[in-house]
DNA sequence: GATTGGCAAACAGTCGACAGTTGACAGGAG
DNA sequence: CTCCTGTCAACTGTCGACTGTTTGCCAATC
């Protein structure tokens, strides 16, 4: 019984109800996999062609990549691929380590055991899927531990925050090929981390989360949306 | 020449080119004006009617608004006016407090003379502002002083969450609030502020302005948008 | 009396069309 | 040859209409 309601409760977060949605995911895999580049312009009635639907949807696609810092809108001009540079993505980085210290922080000071259990559980399932080598669960879990401890110790616009600075994919991506090397220390990274979190200070594991993303963020390659081809960059400003 | 070359820029900066514009200003207002309640149902064939436009730009406008965290948007259900709760405001304040610190820091540890100077002007600004009682030119600088920071300090990255913050008028409605009482005051702060941004301590510098945007966060009264019409509030957490 | 099934209204999602603006280009004046 | 001006095509901003889904209501059933 319950297995089947959380099935129907999946199914209906399932993001694809729309062509919109559709839309939405289409553009942003075709910007991470370059092949629409830094600064190419999107015209609207072109895809609209392109995937035989109307300028509608695309247009609320448009929006959201704006909002997640995808493309720009310029107005009467159109809309225009934007490329992140290794800074930007730094800069990500940094924001993140915050929000997610200071959610880290709040959660310390409470540090209900539901959560901890939760987070522990978490923990197991990684050490299992770096032992299958299954990285696809072991991002998975990684993403779940991170979200978690956002939705316990933060309000709404943490998260809400939170969510802006990962257009879903980046981090996945990241985690992907960072942890290619080191899949087990992964698992015990994070048990550092709940440690922290269960310690009752609160300095102490705004501390270590924040260290936690920053090390991340180190490890980040250059984002996929950049690829430079060579030639003459005109970075530096 | 300079001068009509100026007020033409002006007016293509202005944001009132187009209908959906507009409508997300009326709405944004209308939000803060207490006109629209949290948890309110918008409806977009009524809201076209009431202004006498088609949906299309009202689409636009709510998902920005979205985006700004004023509405929520429930698939197949409809738009809703989002209440900010005292705790959602700190929680903005103290993640502005983090990013503007980290501005702060790299400002610092650069420290480009024209920028300091920019910053000193605006004090400067501040302090003949305050002389004459001038609440809205104090408040214009002290914005504008933020905003060098962070356009100086920050990437790209840096400064599209900083805005996202802060859909342009809290900040505004709050500063006036707060600084009825104390407004030579204001001017007094930035100085130390800029003073911290000089001394070529990055760590200095952005204590110093996390603490700044954190005291305002402190003083900050509950948002527009709540209007509880009394009863029990639930603020302790 | 409680539950289920069907119905109708309300509304979001989508569509195709039109109008105003912008950037590019060609042609003419200096 | 350079600069300006008029023209044109392309594209965004906006519109009204259609379609499918959701919701609340009412009747039929247990």
């Amino acid at each position: 019984m319950t297995g089947q309601i959380e099935a129907l409760a999946a199914l209906n977060t399932l993001e694809v109800r729309s062509i919109a949605n559709a839309v939405y995911g289409t553009l942003r895999k075709a910007i991470f996999d370059g092949e629409l580049r830094s600064g190419e312009r999107l015209v609207e009635s072109q895809i609209a062609q392109r995937l035989n639907i109307s300028r509608a949807p695309i247009r609320e696609a448009l929006h959201r990549l704006q909002q997640a810092g995808l493309v720009e809108h310029r107005p009467r001009r159109g809309w225009f691929v934007i490329g992140l540079t290794p800074d930007d993505l730094g800069d990500l980085y940094h924001i993140r380590a915050y929000i997610e210290g200071l959610a880290a922080r709040r959660l310390a000071a409470e540090a209900p055991s539901e959560i901890l259990d939760e987070l522990q559980a978490l923990i197991t399932r990684m050490i299992s899927a770096a032992d299958r080598e299954d990285l696809e669960a072991l991002t998975a879990y990684d993403v779940q531990f991170h979200e978690a401890i956002i939705r316990s110790g933060g309000s709404g616009q943490l998260e809400r925050i939170w969510r802006l600075l990962r257009p879903e994919d980046w981090t996945a991506m990241s985690v992907l090929k960072v942890n290619d090397m080191a899949h087990p220390e992964i698992a015990k990274r994070h048990q550092f981390v709940l440690d922290a979190l269960s310690s009752g200070d609160p300095d102490w594991a705004e501390t270590v989360v924040r260290r936690h993303i920053l090390e991340l963020a180190r490890l980040v390659p250059a984002p996929p949306t950049l690829s430079y081809g060579g030639g003459p960059s005109p970075s530096d400003a």
